[in-house]
DNA sequence: CTGTATCCACGACGATACTG
DNA sequence: CAGTATCGTCGTGGATACAG
């Protein structure tokens, strides 16, 4: 079982640090699992399918990384076979407002 | 500090993309170097000076991915020694917007 | 269905030495 | 002063196989 770790990727600055959004927006997948979670619920079938080329190591380790930096909540439901939901946290929805700037950033600048 | 920062591209999405913003934004450097420049043009040695623990080859490179993406501009003088000067475009000071807005984020859901 | 295990490729960056 | 050259490290993520 293999640690999963957040790195942090910039170094530290107390008095300024963007550290906590590029990091949990750094990674490949992260982005498009939380503009996918904006629009309601999902489970991890569906992001899987919805979110073009992503195999499910690299999607299972976005959420993880997410949920652990309290973007998304993961609710497990005994069933079987196993269901899981993911679920953007209200933090994480204010986020995806900031990459809605970036968006206009981008478009703005091209 | 920590070891590795490798940053990976953001998978190819038409519709929505912040990959630019992304991408520019992931360096372990770049945010650092867009805020020291946003408080003035600045020399390469001013800016190692002003980033704790940067070195030569991470800052050059920051720089020249920085320039590549209309962030800066760098500007070169033939005196002796060489002198170079960087500025940011109003593009990257447009970014840095961004950046305040991220802040506020970390801010608001520590 | 929802993941994890293993192996491999890739690319950013540190350390050090060196250049015009 | 302002970089480049070279070598090495190591976190990501792709591919594939396997598991609860």
């Amino acid at each position: 079982m293999e640690a999963n770790n957040y790195i942090p990727r910039l170094p530290a600055q107390v008095d300024c640090s963007i550290d906590p959004a590029i990091n949990v927006l750094s990674g490949k997948w992260s982005f498009l699992v939380i503009r996918e979670l904006y629009r309601g619920t999902k489970r991890f079938g569906e992001l899987q399918r919805n979110i073009d080329d992503v195999s499910a190591r690299a999607l299972s380790g976005a959420l993880k990384h997410l949920e652990k930096n309290g973007i998304l909540e993961r609710q497990v439901f005994p069933t079987v076979p196993a269901t899981v939901e993911y679920t953007l946290t209200p933090k994480g929805q204010d986020l995806y407002q900031i990459t809605k700037m970036m968006k206009v950033w981008a478009a703005k600048w091209t």
